[in-house]
RNA sequence: CGCGGGGUGGAGAAGUGGUAUCUCGUCGGGCUCAUAACCCGAAGAUCGGGGGUUCGAAGCCCCCCCCCGCUACCA
């Protein structure tokens, strides 16, 4: 099949972590996530033994400190973004094999044997040094985390490592007037002591490593020399924080209050989401298989996905990570180092920066809302910013998807199918006796899969998409050559012939497409009656693959489906209102920030939920209840328990609310109760029904308060 | 400021020393199986600007301009 073998080796691709604060939009997208998805869609159908793992990055200052700000729990902020960021992934097609989250009991517990065993081989040094603390808020600040006036332009919210309004590069110390941005406190000196990994020590490792990696893109090689030039300096691997991984408090030192960076922590999250796949999978260590080199001398590939703005901490931060830790046991299985580094460039939109504070993006879950996931990942696809910044825009949206998607593809895949549909019995006709034009057609599929896959191979994405729609193309030319409509009345044979070349062109694109447009490709597979591909988005090699793709796909006499419309195209007055809200969005962040300029970004509302029948909603119980008692649940540190009058009866019920309310602050309230939920034990008590509680944009929870008495019934 | 990536017909891209290519758009023609679609042809780029090397430069060297990113204690 393929022109170049394919690698055997086990395959680990990893998308960046997308931090926990806010919703996925089409630059994210675009980034890490579908071209990874096209990368590895296309792996998966060409039988490569591959994972694909991904999460939510959840801790950080800047959660905490948001979380601080808006009076809520960090975990609460991450547990909505989490469920957002999943759901959109679900919605787009991002078929990962596992989707995790850094706030979980395996990736605590991962990144602290990591950071445990690069200690205990004294891969770390500690150092003390003065950090900014903010008296009032009671926490240790980045610069950031710092406001004053520039002391170059004189503006007067510079940032403590920025001046945004002149650039200028600064220290906090260069401040004039400094405030902390959390309690508007004057920022004091204090001591601390961190964990830094000697980066300046192992630059000659990694500089030997990289040396080797002659297929890297330009950009990822030229930023990580830029680095080397500039010589690497020891970096601190903890903070001061209390949203984080716990440094491990056996270890040496003093390890209160100090939490794992999160660009220590962070990309060990790829480790432990894999670690937590394998368990999915039944095999605790099945994870082995992808990060570290096997007994019989195999590496596994492992390639990042990644923006652009990442490279550092994936091309010298982890790998030097994974280097200390193999050198601190060297007598155990070692972990590879990444094979490539996809990292892409940026997505614009309507030739302007993504602003998520000024309204300036597309979120993938409206976007959604309005068009199919496939007409999104075609233009984003064709559009990838793989060598340099891409511009994404509704006119240029509208023109891929109407001019190449539906009239190319899904015509050319329509003419085939209604020909054959209505004069050859709705059957692949038998190939008779070939012309030159045919062999030439059929050469030209044979060589398909070989081409396009040379460029996935080579992580060139777009190309690979422009050279599938290529095919569909020659097949237009093909048919426009061969004329079957005339044909048909002179030359019966030579009409078969073309509609079984068309035919088999067809069946190939419905496999080649796959990667990219998933839901086109099924679709096209039921026209044609299809079956047993192998699947895109799950392991395994049964079925027919990548190189099944040829010119005998299909048999003679092979009964099609029904044709019908592939690709639908997308309305002037679609695009236009996608315009149009993006600019009302825009403006309305202007207002607002206007009126109030330390205002928060808008933040949007909450997907709605998968509609539901009547007869789905009717066996819900709701009744109004009196909370008559409240106190703490004894062994859960964030439950409540109440006892609920419902009037015919009192009973005891459990809620997850006790990072936003005191018991006493519940005591007395009449709620609405789901009264017919099924008791279920909570860490040794039982709770008999849910209360309710709405929750606003910003995260803040109220309980959904009643009127009525007790035991009421509620619909 | 320093470093890295990029600047090719109206738009998006390919092209690392030898007649500038592809897709969309525009214009003209053809076909009629098909989603007003498909096919063919044409016009349109002094390859960001200037200088240099060479028989010959988009490509190599020097200077400059523009866009984006990085400059670790945001992610």
């Amino acid at each position: 099949m393929s022109d170049r073998p394919l690698r055997s080796a086990p395959l680990l691709v990893t998308s960046a972590l997308p931090y926990a604060n806010g919703p996925l939009h089409l630059g994210h997208l675009a980034g890490a996530y579908l071209p990874a998805d096209l990368f590895v869609r296309y792996q998966r159908l060409a039988g490569r033994d591959v994972v694909w793992v991904c999460g939510s990055d959840e801790h950080g200052a800047a959660i905490e400190i948001r979380a601080r700000r808006e009076g809520v729990s960090p975990q609460s902020i991450v547990d909505r973004y989490h469920a957002e960021l999943a759901a959109a992934f679900e919605g787009f097609g991002i078929a990962f094999d596992v989707y995790g989250r850094t706030t979980s009991d395996t990736h605590r517990q991962t990144s602290q044997d990591l950071f445990r065993s690069i200690e205990a081989a004294h891969g770390f040094v500690r150092k003390t040094t003065t950090q900014l603390y903010d008296p009032e808020a009671g926490l240790f600040l980045a610069d950031r985390f710092v406001q004053g006036t520039c002391p170059v332009c004189g503006y007067d919210s510079a940032y403590g490592d920025q001046c945004e309004n002149c650039g200028s590069t600064l220290s906090p110390d260069d401040l004039v007037d400094p405030r902390s941005t959390l309690s508007g406190a004057t920022p004091e000196r204090r001591e601390t002591t961190h964990w830094y990994l000697p980066l300046g020590d192992l630059q000659p490792q990694l500089e030997g490593w990289i040396g080797t990696k002659t297929d890297w893109k330009p950009n990822v090689l030229g930023q990580v020399r830029s680095w080397f030039q500039a010589g690497l300096e020891d970096r601190s691997m903890t903070r001061d924080l209390d949203w984080g991984v716990p440094v491990p408090s056996d270890v040496e030192g003093e390890t209160e209050g100090k939490v794992l960076y999160v660009w220590f922590d962070a990309p060990i999250g790829y480790l432990s989401v894999t670690k937590e796949w394998a368990q999915a999978q039944g095999d605790e260590d099945l994870w082995r298989r992808y990060w570290q080199v096997h007994e019989d001398g195999t590496e596994p590939d492992l390639v990042h996905f990644i923006g652009k703005d990442n490279i550092v901490f994936h091309c010298l931060t982890f790998p030097a990570i994974l280097m200390t830790a193999n050198a601190a046991q060297p007598s155990l299985p070692q972990f590879v180092l990444p094979a490539q580094v996809p990292a892409n460039e940026f997505l614009n939109l309507e030739g302007q920066k993504l602003s998520t504070s000024r309204g300036w993006a597309v979120w993938a879950h409206e976007a959604l809302e309005a068009f199919d996931a496939d007409l999104l990942r075609y233009a984003l696809a064709v559009g990838l910013p793989e060598t340099k910044d891409a511009d994404f825009t509704w006119a240029d949206f509208q023109n891929r998807v109407n001019g190449e998607l539906a009239d190319v593809v899904g015509n050319f895949a329509n003419r085939a199918l209604t020909f054959a549909a209505r004069y050859c019995d709705g059957e692949v006709p038998r190939l008779d006796a070939p012309t030159d034009k045919d062999a030439a057609m059929l050469d030209a599929l044979a060589a398909a899969p070989g081409q396009v896959a040379a460029a996935y191979e080579a992580y060139r994405l777009r190309e690979a998409v422009a050279l599938t729609v290529d095919l569909a193309r020659k097949g237009n030319q093909y048919l426009q050559e061969t004329e079957p409509w005339k044909t048909r009345n002179s030359d019966e044979r030579a009409m078969r012939n073309s509609v079984h070349v068309a035919l088999q062109v067809t069946a190939g694109l419905s496999i080649l497409l796959e990667p990219v447009v998933p839901g086109v490709a099924s679709r096209l597979r039921e026209m044609l009656a299809l079956g047993a591909v192998r699947s895109s988005t799950e392991a395994g090699t049964d079925g027919l693959g990548w190189g099944d793709v040829g010119p005998e796909l299909l048999d003679a006499g092979h009964a099609l489906g029904e044709p019908g419309i592939l690709v639908r195209k997308v309305e002037d007055e679609e695009v236009e209102a996608q315009l149009q809200q993006l600019k009302d969005r825009a403006a309305a962040a202007d207002a607002a920030k206007a009126a109030d300029p330390d205002s928060e970004p808008e933040v949007p509302y909450a997907a709605l939920g998968d509609e539901i029948t009547f007869d789905q909603f009717t066996p819900l119980d709701f009744r109004v209840g009196e909370i008559v008692a409240a106190d703490l649940h004894p062994n859960a540190d964030k439950l409540l328990r109440f006892d609920v009058d419902l009037g015919f009866e009192t009973r005891q019920i459990l809620s997850g609310v006790r990072e936003f309310f005191a018991p006493e602050d519940l005591l007395g309230k009449r709620v609405v109760v789901v009264a017919n939920l099924a008791p279920r034990a909570i860490r040794g008590l039982e709770s008999n029904g849910m209360i309710l509680f709405a929750e606003d944009r910003d995260g803040t929870l109220r309980p959904v308060e009643a009127q009525g008495e007790p035991g009421a019934v509620v619909r």
